[in-house]
DNA sequence: CCTACATTGTTTGCATCGCCTACATTGAGA
DNA sequence: TCTCAATGTAGGCGATGCAAACAATGTAGG
């Protein structure tokens, strides 16, 4: 077995790669630099080049992530019908699948404990999701059929409940059949709660 | 000074009240069973004749999380009118207030990752918490204040919300002015979505 | 009151971790 | 071709969780 070449090559995507692996697996609190740096062959200062602490790594994760899903979200909505209601169930479909893939990852996204120095490009990714909600939501509202107000506070009102959808249905205090259909109850709830009066 | 006797006295619980407070200045990651021991002038080892692992300790901890939070809704819900909406409102008020004090906290009490062996005691506690939530909203159906439908399924449309409010307040994802007058808007939100046709 | 045992401490050790510094290899650009 | 930047390695430090063996003492029963 011929033995590496001093270069990797391409560590830094490779260890965010099977950093995403690691996560999946077994959770952010079992995240090592030193497993990652076994798993890839190389010496444990190694990774140290790329990602200077092990929350500078777990902050490209989570930057990966609010691409990844804004990605998911924008395919989704070109795909589904223009009206609010089908605008809101294909961005929640795209955003409860993402989760349900995602789970740690999503974790790590919305976790409040991020680095100070990651919060300008991380928080520039989550400005774009947080956007691109405003911006279904705005639609809505230019339709007709999302109630007048504050974009943001209306804006709430639509994510809050798949937010906490999610949460609940992965932290298993929901009956897994309740959540698999309850999807359904909360989405028309979130269109019965912001049609307009 | 004078050295602490051989037997601390009551050193379960001093491992309860000092984790909680380290959860609250550092998260869950930073909380350490040998800094809790040198908090508490004991050995490294002694925490192990109480919790047997870190594990053990946080899933003790999410165990009086809930039957705190469960305690401050039955409070507030005792404090408020009858109706349903007033009855949500004070259930709302008291789970976000508990959130905010008890951000970390809350975040261990609904994480996925508790120990098989905790699962029965917790699990319990977890589960009054969401009968509680349960009876809140059968009331407001035996009333005619909530709209017909299988209990657990309506349920999760009602508190989905807040848990997500609270899930976006606490990640910064939310900018904190349309948190902070926004918990009005997904109380009233969750109201308007499950009046009855 | 004394003894035995259970409870609850301590000491020592192991394996792992994150982070660091100094040094080594090699790729790229001038 | 040479220099320097990028990216590796080796070795070390201080911390962690967990474990086994031993020590101190509180309690219950005879």
């Amino acid at each position: 077995m011929h033995k590496r070449p001093y270069h990797h090559g391409d560590l830094a995507a490779a260890l965010l790669a099977r950093a995403e692996e690691m996560l999946r697996e077994k959770g952010s609190d079992a995240l090592s630099l030193r497993e990652l740096a076994r798993d890839l062959g190389v010496s444990p200062a190694a990774p140290r080049r790329h990602f200077t602490t092990k929350q500078a790594l777990l902050d490209a994760l989570a930057l990966t992530g609010f691409e990844r899903l804004t990605a998911a979200i924008a395919t989704a909505q070109d795909g589904a019908g223009r009206t609010f209601p089908e605008q809101l169930d294909a961005t929640a479909r795209a955003f409860v699948g993402f989760a349900a893939a995602n789970g740690a990852l999503l974790d790590l996204m919305f976790s409040a404990k991020h680095s100070p120095e990651a919060s300008e490009e991380l928080g520039g990714a989550a400005l774009r999701w947080v956007q691109q909600g405003l911006d279904m939501v705005a639609e809505g509202q230019r339709r007709g059929e999302v109630r007048a107000g504050d974009l943001e506070r209306v804006a709430l009102t639509v994510f809050a409940p798949l937010q906490g959808y999610i949460g609940l249905a992965a932290s298993g205090v929901v009956a897994p059949e309740v959540a698999e259909e309850g999807l359904d109850d909360v989405i028309a709830s979130v269109v019965r709660a912001c049609r307009p009066d």
